[in-house]
DNA sequence: ACCGCTCTCTGAATCGATACAGTACCCGTC
DNA sequence: GACGGGTACTGTATCGATTCAGAGAGCGGT
């Protein structure tokens, strides 16, 4: 019971430093040496350095935190979360890296800020953690590395090492409701994540520049642009705020598009999880999905396919990998660590051409 | 750069203690006090206590290791080991504790093990990792509580403090084989993840009772015991290893059932994942699974019900929680820290009776 | 016999914070 | 005016390891 590296020198008769290296680098003793020493540790019940004093001592972890979503739980209910984190996994465990998943409790912003700055790691990779939660600010003033896949503005303005992986939300969006416009549709419902609230889910009457979460927001900028493009009458496109990226709320949400007189033809969400929804929604209605009202997500997770959900595909293992690398293996080059990721449209059946019987 | 708790204190001229309390113990000194600290601290870039040097002296983390699966990115890919990662994250993020996930290399059983003696945890929760992985071994060492779900009589031996969830592995899988006797069955295949070998997939020939990895092991002696109890000649029962717990893995093993002359009429795997990779193989082959050929998969993740396959359900989510729960708020009672969770069969599409035709 | 070199091992300084006993002082009370 | 009881803050010991300059021994070469 408590035996330290002092206990366990003291026995063998040499120095706590030898008893260090017995450890920590085996080619500062002789074999022999170390393999007593080894065998003493055992007996004396010592269970080897303690981690919190070495890292104390090295100024190193070896663990990097990630911040995953507002929500800690919620992000084992995203596929694409759990895609991302895959990636980084894998790269984490090449380097012989653990990984912090950080707790970010609901309703207690001030907690989940302790949090970060509790956290015992070498650096943090952010994923999918709203602007006003101002994590970033305090990975920045820890001074930790830190990679992101939000908003470019504000990674530019930290001090620290930043990394960022993502993809041009906007444009990928922008192709995406392109496809739908070109379909003929012009009365269009957008379901965004957080793009207003946490708490409540349905419409809401906000000016797209001031959505907040940024990677909703932009997805929901992107929407708009190809919609006025296209000459759709902006008064005609509903925009539906989702509380949470959650299949159910997504139904909620089309509920809120579904049941007007004017229904919209054509429902697009900033994720696939709350097209899923959608679909949902469209089921219980008795309205077939690419017929009826086109529906469209947004990351192409497995689900996807399956329902035949026409979506925009983004790498997700290997975005998590390579923020992974990026925080493990920095490149010097400040250039290469910024990392666009590109996107594809892929068309599936949930989309159609403008369906003139039930749109009249 | 480089402020400590003794740069803020001489910066505001009081003692080092009190900017501590500061901190940790706002309830030690006058409000105007701390107001003037913080405000130092701040504009000194201190960034708050140093994780490690805090953890040192309070012999504290607020984290628990989670060890998953052999290897940390493979857990990601099976639905049940999120969903049981979603649980514990709740259980953890309730109790603002952070999970870190240990990465446990391939081919390094050395490096893995050193990753368990380094983490920096207060405890270990330990699921799926296979019993010649000596992970329990050292956490034992360390003296860390423990909870496990594997072999209960392996946990029995460690001196610490231990707490199991899981379910009765056997009586389970027993109840899976007689449902598929029962439907007539008797040339039967059974795939084990891990059962003899992380290398190869293919037949093995060992007896049951010397199998390795405990949860498999168990599972196949229950289909076994079943099938000796209806009367099935274990002659007729294909024993396949499974090197990996992963879809494609699954496919290529019922290939070795299928491709003989003596086809098998039914195939029992001990996951949903690798009976997925079985009904894959089924279909390359034109067979149909519940008319040419019954399978059956274990746990029943979300897909399982899509294809319709028969299964046992255990909890997922509940499982993880509980075993948060038992980590963090160890009950007093030692009986209540060993939990048996209730399974059950569910009989789908992909297991149906034998099929003279196909089986002459 | 002496130099230089490698190989092992030692000692002191250091990492940054927290716990706890103790001091100083103020305020009200009998 | 002595005393009890708070409140606000300080000082010291301690958590357990790593680092690095250097000491001493052994050894081949000249």
């Amino acid at each position: 019971m408590g035996a330290t590296l002092q206990t366990v020198a003291d026995q063998v008769g040499v120095s706590r430093s030898t008893v260090s290296n017995a450890y920590s680098r085996p080619d500062q003793l002789s074999p022999e040496l170390r393999a007593r020493i080894l065998a003493v540790a055992e007996r004396l019940g010592y269970p080897g350095p303690n981690p919190s004093a070495r890292s104390l001592r090295r100024g190193k972890v070896d663990a990097i935190g990630v911040l995953l979503t507002a929500n800690l739980s919620m992000a084992f209910r995203d596929p694409y979360a759990v895609a991302y984190l895959r990636g980084l996994a894998e790269a984490a465990e090449q380097r012989k890296t653990s990984l912090l998943l950080i707790p970010l409790p609901h309703n207690d912003q001030e907690g989940a800020l302790d949090a970060v700055r509790n956290a015992a790691v070498d650096a943090f990779c952010v994923y999918c953690v709203p602007d006003w939660f101002k994590a970033l600010e305090i990975i920045n003033f820890r001074g930790l590395p830190v990679v992101g896949g939000e908003d470019p503005a504000i990674t530019g303005q930290l001090s620290g090492e930043v990394g960022f992986v993502g993809i041009d939300e906007r444009k990928a969006a922008r192709r995406l409701a392109a496809h739908v416009a070109a379909l003929g549709h012009r009365r269009v419902a957008l379901i965004g994540h957080w793009i207003t609230d946490t708490s409540v889910t349905g419409p809401v009457d906000v000016h797209p520049d001031e959505l907040r979460y940024y990677v909703s927001g932009e997805r929901v900028r992107g929407f708009r642009d190809a919609l006025v493009a296209a000459g759709v009458d902006l008064a005609d496109v509903v925009l539906i705020n989702a509380a949470e990226n959650d299949r159910l709320v997504g139904a909620e949400a089309a509920g809120h598009a579904l049941d007007r007189q004017d229904r919209c033809t054509a429902i697009l969400s900033t994720s696939d999880v709350l097209a899923l929804g959608v679909l949902d929604a469209l089921a219980v209605r008795g309205l077939r999905p690419g017929r009826d009202v086109s529906v469209t997500g947004f990351d192409d997770i497995p689900e996807a396919a399956a329902v035949g959900l026409t979506t925009i595909r983004q790498p997700s293992v290997e975005r998590g990998r390579i923020a992974g690398e990026l925080l493990l293996d920095p490149p010097a080059d400040p250039q290469a660590r910024h990392r666009v990721l590109p996107t594809t449209l892929v068309v599936r059946a949930t989309t159609g051409p403008i369906n003139q019987e039930s749109s009249s």
